[in-house]
RNA sequence: GCGGAGAUGCCAGAGAGGCUAAUCGGGCCAGACUGUAAAUCUGGUGCGCCGUGAGGCGCUUCGGGGGUUCAAAUCCCUCUCUCCGCACCA
């Protein structure tokens, strides 16, 4: 397999017009102009995102002119894409200028911005902001209703009954002028950006006369379709702390393992293979579990701190010891009432919520049970409190 | 513009004057079982206070504001927003 072949294949959903045409624009010793953007509504960046960030660093390898579009003004509008609710909050361009900023340093972790052939930044708000009416009415007049219509996501907010603001609707035009501004030849992205890639497919083939190809990632999945790292409390962000990186990717479900093995690292698909026979065999997946969780551990850190989480994951789960660098809490109080020292240290979100946790037996101090919420407890300097399974503090005195 | 329906906790969705801090489900948290997996089972899931415990008490919450009542998510008025239908389409 050549470099082109794993461009077009590993990790790829589709290509839009067709595979063979963007093969053959490759073939032909052609450089491209592509981009992803990405409206930073939030401010960390995940595992899924790992994948398009992958793809890109693909093409930057390969000689072609990458652009990291921060949505700066898409985002002012509002991405409906996969939101089966109307979005309710808006952002500013200010925070999302901000957020755009974290983005741009945690995708680092992947993609290079400095060296030869660096990624560029741009903001897509520089241009739309400045659109007129006109302008506006002329990127619309290139699209009927009908067309629009058809989106799956428009006909279940249209059955549900679910309001559907027309400046959702119009969102696709402004994502799809992104790629006239910058004149590019290709568009990457998640899979549930198809429709709106393909409107700027439109755009560019109407207004520019010529063709941009779509190329889409799959949505980081396990095999049920549960989309992985979106979930609120489990999402597995690219700069979390090496252990609890680890730790929040043993937790995935064992089908996520060929499918994270096969998007997010650069193991062989051979190998890979071979991984999914084996466990069709009977081996036991957590094996190959640890081993994805190194290679993403070290491939957003580094070899040794993937061997230390390792290290770290096997003497607190697997032989129930406590971790060796636990974050601290620094105080002069050795006397606490226990649901107090919980809600200081931040382990619980409120003093019910401590007095909870410790009639469910979730609370230790130095390995004993903390059996009532009335009695103080004693804490000497490096005493260990243990919330549930996951949580570890040590005290500083 | 007219008519009808509606706005409930993270989501979804019951409730129609006191038994409702609010059914069930999803999510989330904790426990059991484990491979810190999944599946499964159990408990919990507004905030604060008292009590060794069982439990008790107070405060804030059902779109916003006002009112009726000893008592309101539940009744009345009003405002805002949404959905559906009809009309309008110069």
């Amino acid at each position: 397999m050549d470099a082109i072949e794993e461009l077009l294949t590993r990790g790829v959903d589709k290509i839009y017009p067709s595979r063979e045409a963007l093969e053959k624009v490759l073939r032909s010793g052609k450089k491209l102009k592509l981009y992803q953007g990405f409206d930073p509504t939030g401010t960390k960046l995940h595992i899924g995102h790992a994948v398009g960030f992958r793809k890109l660093r693909q093409w930057q390898e390969l000689g072609h002119e990458v652009i990291f579009l921060i949505g700066d003004g898409t985002g002012q509008a509002g991405d409906p894409s996969g939101k089966k609710t109307a979005r309710e909050h808006f952002f500013t361009r200010e925070e999302l200028r901000q957020n755009g900023k974290d983005y741009v340093m945690q995708s680092a972790k992947i993609i290079r911005f400095d060296g030869p052939n660096p990624i560029k930044i741009l903001y897509n708000g520089d241009w739309l902001n400045k659109l007129g009416l006109v302008e506006i009415l002329d990127i619309a007049g290139h699209f009927t209703l009908q067309q629009m219509l058809e989106r799956d996501l428009y006909q279940e907010r249209m059955k549900s009954g679910t309001p559907l603001s027309l400046r959702e609707f119009m969102y696709p035009l402004l994502q799809g002028y992104d790629s006239v501004a910058m004149d590019v030849d290709l568009e990457l992205g998640g899979s549930d950006q198809t429709f709106n890639m393909l409107a700027g497919r439109t755009l560019v083939g109407a207004m520019l006369h010529k063709e941009k190809f779509v190329m889409t990632v799959p949505l980081l999945t396990d095999e049920r379709g549960t989309k992985i790292g979106k979930t609120e409390g489990n999402v597995i962000g690219l700069t979390d702390a090496p252990n609890d990186f680890f730790g929040k990717t043993m937790a995935l479900g064992d089908d996520a393992i060929v499918n994270c093995f096969t998007l997010l690292t650069d193991t062989p698909i051979e190998e890979i293979d071979g991984m999914k026979k084996k466990m069709e065999a009977g081996e036991n997946p957590m094996v190959f579990k640890k081993l994805l969780a190194f290679e993403l551990t070290k491939q957003f850190n580094s070899t040794s701190v993937a061997k230390n989480a390792q290290a770290s994951f096997e003497q607190t789960f697997q032989d129930r010891e406590t971790p060796t660098d636990i974050e601290e809490f620094t105080t002069n109080q050795t006397e606490w009432d226990p649901v107090e020292l919980l809600v200081a240290t931040k382990l619980a979100s409120s003093k019910s919520d401590a007095k909870r946790l410790i009639e469910q037996k979730a609370v230790e101090l130095n390995s004993s049970l903390i059996t009532s919420h009335l009695s103080r407890i004693t804490v000497a300097n490096g005493a260990i409190i243990k919330v549930g399974k996951k949580k570890f503090l040590k005290i500083r005195t």
